[in-house]
DNA sequence: TTGTAGGCGTTATCAA
DNA sequence: TTGATAACGCCTACAA
């Protein structure tokens, strides 16, 4: 900066002035800034000012998985959103556990990110007590008492939604295929709610037979969870798939077995992953507006950085059934 | 800093000592030290020490496109890699343009990461003369002119055992589906080349009518060739597709055809990512091995970041040929 | 409209 | 083994 200043014959304070497009400086000056910005390739340095400012102008999105198709999908939503808004996204993986939730606010805050975007599936009690007014929005399933922003998924409408759509085809053996805790208010709680709820509501059975759970949420636990069920012998005749994820290990499984789908099983998915389109057969699903959720999360994240003590907020994103072969009547 | 300083009864530099797990702290301060730091929440400002060293301990990972299932499978590696040898890697979207690859660059010089993984998939002529010397490693396909480091696919050579394994199955006339630029040297013009090597040692039909070019590597795109490819009455029963993405787009758009796969059609893929193992039918595809680029690219930005001037090397992965059920004989 | 002084939090250097 | 000082590059506040 003190070069440019040299060469241009000012001040490094007028300099800095041209680089802010701060008003009050003439424009002959300005242009001599330029040409010398120029000439010199300055470039600021982002620490020092961030050292000055106390603003780093990135926030953070800590996701379970970056391997995950739906996190991906997530992600470059919330970049553009946050480009939109001039923040800068970095990404965290945080392993779904609780233990890695926590580092990733912890680290979030030591590199300075000015906000976090936390996809959290494993905590459900996070303890901040040093600097409780951390801008933290969640994206997700759980239940956090109202001590954050959060941006819900519709966990018991979309799958009540899927589960209606699998008996209004004429399944009558539902069974569900999930993972992880049934326990507490979590996504995979809600969901089962609703698949509960729909199938009370027509009198069909639900019943823990028809209950498949899994180690963990990917294609292979989906896969084995196929195999399980058309090894049974219950007669299921359709399946509810707490992800996409795992819908799509089911219909690998259930191809290994030699059946149909739509034939002889229907299959439900949540989340409208691309693959989810593509798939053979192509995937009904739970699509929840994943633009709209991104766009939720980066302004509750940008507002509360501006007013870390506005109250907090719970909004849950709208979603549509998108219908595909994979439920198709007869 | 002052604050724990004060606490413990010690200068800043004590407590900078201590903090960075320098020698020469004896046992009572360093304790008295962590106490204050534990009791004052302290934490050290990064912006700070950054200002100071110059060093961020952040790699920047830029990537077309976030959401491509390949790219999330990489940057899982990268992460692990990265945080193995104490940096942070922060993923940025380029878009699959020249423009945003070459905006990549001077954004992550902006934000003051130590080092770029590049993932070009457009970028054949980078200009830099302003700093020759940031450490950057390329990541894919193109040709550099040795000018940097450059993890390369084993692109040639990966699309030559596919359509050779094709022809072992039986096939006869091989197409392949592909995207971009055959023109220069690149990801597309490599794998071609692979593909025609092949077909010219067997003997095999290659020509232009055997081509189908794509405007973009989606999955949206595989499918509406496979619809061409299915309607062009050329007599098709074999297909090198350039990415699994396309490959999986393929898989759809022949079943939208009545098209039987492999009974009518065998087809083969690129990358291994991990939906292929799951579709239906399974795709046959050349792996590289993915854990081996990103450890490698890791390790070759980390060297330049400690030796800029070093001499730059090229790096082919090594890959497998996987064989599934799309290409099974009979 | 432009310039000067001081400080953001850290660490290298050198002195005690 | 510990501490004082200066400097990293920028920006706020104030003075000219």
């Amino acid at each position: 900066m003190e070069d440019v200043a040299r060469l241009a014959g000012v001040s490094k304070m007028t300099v800095s002035n041209v680089v802010n497009n701060r008003a009050g400086v003439s424009e002959p000056v300005r242009r001599r800034v330029l040409e010398a910005i120029r000439r010199s390739g300055y470039r600021v340095n982002v620490s020092a000012r961030t050292l000055k400012s106390g603003r780093t102008g990135v926030i953070g999105l800590a996701v379970p998985d970056v391997e995950a198709a739906y996190f991906g999908h997530l992600a470059s939503h919330v970049i553009a959103e946050a480009r939109r808004r001039g923040f800068h996204v970095a990404i965290e993986e945080s392993g779904a556990n609780a233990g890695g939730e926590a580092d990733a606010v912890t680290r979030s805050r030591t590199l300075q990110f000015d906000g976090l975007i936390l996809s959290a599936v494993a905590l459900d009690r996070l303890e901040e007590p040093a600097d409780a007014h951390y801008p933290l929005v969640m994206l997700g399933e759980q239940d956090f008492g109202g001590r954050f922003d959060h941006v819900a998924m519709p966990n018991e409408e979309g799958t009540h939604a899927a589960t209606a759509h699998l008996a209004d085809q004429g399944c009558r053996r539902i069974a569900i295929v999930t993972g992880g805790s049934l326990e507490g208010v979590n996504m995979v709680s809600r969901r089962y709610r609703g698949y509960r709820a729909a199938l009370a509501e027509r009198g069909l059975d639900a019943g823990p037979p028809l209950l498949f759970v899994l180690d963990d949420m990917s294609m292979e636990a989906g896969r084995a969870a196929a195999h399980r069920l058309a090894d049974s012998g219950l007669g299921v005749d359709g399946v509810v798939a707490v992800t996409d994820t795992v819908a799509l290990g089911l219909l690998r499984g259930l191809a290994d077995r030699g059946l149909r789908v739509p034939g002889d099983v229907r299959v439900a998915g949540f989340d409208d992953v691309p693959p989810a389109a593509y798939a053979v057969p192509s995937l009904t699903t739970v699509a929840p507006d994943h633009r709209w959720m991104a766009a939720k999360a980066v302004e509750l994240v940008v507002r509360r950085i501006a007013a870390p003590l506005r109250p907090t907020g719970r909004y849950v994103a709208p979603f549509q059934l998108v219908v595909r072969e994979s439920s198709a009547a007869g």
